[in-house]
DNA sequence: GCGACAAGTCATCGGTCGATGACATACGTG
DNA sequence: CACGTATGTCATCGACCGATGACTTGTCGC
């Protein structure tokens, strides 16, 4: 008499929390996601949300530290790092997907709670890898001053909506972006 | 009986809820500040706050659209701009109040109440001037580009704490963040 | 000195939040 | 079929939030 009854199936229900999650994070800051929006989004009870993760915190860390997959820009490698994060800043919407972990975390980035776990992950998941990939002298630095390139367009666009670019500007426009980055890893 | 009797002086007070909510909204995003830290902070009753500004709301767009007050960067002028910024970002913390009007806008750019509010604040007193001072094409999408730069070296450090480099290392790191935003706003 | 109004204080409202414990029900196991 | 446990639902708690109306008190013009 309750309610029509969701199938039982505590996977799937777990999954379907934490791309609701994702979707909601990538789209609001930490403070403003509720766990009942998470759980209308999941289609799920609220209660449900702590029961699972134990907090909305550790619901947000679990999202943040995913050391299975890296985050899109790092899979471009290092020759097409500058091509791939043109393309995202340039790309209207469709390819939200491959800054929505970018989106997470530089949403969230001035929340209290979540500014530390914030920072373990942008470390952990850009700054390492991009580390890596680098060669020549202080490559943690210039590792650090490409995500601030990255940063600034992503939270540009997050503050002032999509570039809108007149047609014939686009290439310079992009071929720009990719001498920004080119140059913030360049060696010293 | 009630209390030891704040002294009455209207344009004071009003002046201290200013400068207290410029200290915390810096330093947090619009949703973590409560109207009670703001009063705590200018040492004044938490009623107050809402009296004279009407919401809190309404006293954070008061507090972002200075029209007196160009921002920090612009002073430099056109041919200082590089230097100013590179100088700002290496800075430890003193320098602080020059980033404290960028500050204030990154900090609450995903809230959603504050978000509309920024995204003017950003475009009057950024966009605008900027776009002034260039010559060339597409002076807009290069001022654009430049306040990217900016907000990424600011909000990295909002981030990861302040970039720390091995002495010998910091002339050329600073060369680069003036090259950076130099060739962010390079004529196409 | 006294009244009136401005300035400051206090108590409290309605609402939202994260979290929890009590309860209901579906499902695998025997 | 029956039982027990995993799963899902519901009601509610305490804390905090922004805002407001009633009240007190200082201060200034007369």
């Amino acid at each position: 008499m309750t309610k029509p009854a969701r199938p039982r199936n505590a996977e799937a229900t777990r999954a379907a929390i934490l791309a609701a999650a994702r979707h909601c994070f990538s789209r609001e800051s930490y403070d403003q996601v509720g766990v009942r929006d998470i759980a209308i989004k999941a289609g799920v009870d609220a209660a449900l949300v702590c029961r699972y993760f134990g907090s909305k915190e550790d619901l947000f860390a679990q999202l943040l530290l995913r050391p299975d997959k890296p985050l899109d820009v790092i899979e471009a490698g290092r020759d097409g790092l500058s091509v791939r994060v043109a393309e995202m800043v340039v790309s209207k919407d469709g390819d939200q997907e491959a800054v929505e972990d970018l989106l997470i975390m530089l949403r969230s980035a001035s929340s209290k709670t979540a500014a530390s776990l914030v920072r373990d992950a942008m470390v952990q998941r850009f700054d390492e890898p991009i580390t890596q990939l680098l060669e020549g002298n202080c490559p943690q630095l210039r590792a650090r001053m490409m995500g601030s390139v990255i940063i600034g367009l992503i939270v540009s666009k997050i503050i002032r909506g999509a570039w809108d670019i007149e047609a014939p500007g686009q290439a310079a426009f992009q071929q720009r972006i990719e001498d920004l980055v080119r140059l913030s890893i360049k060696d010293f």
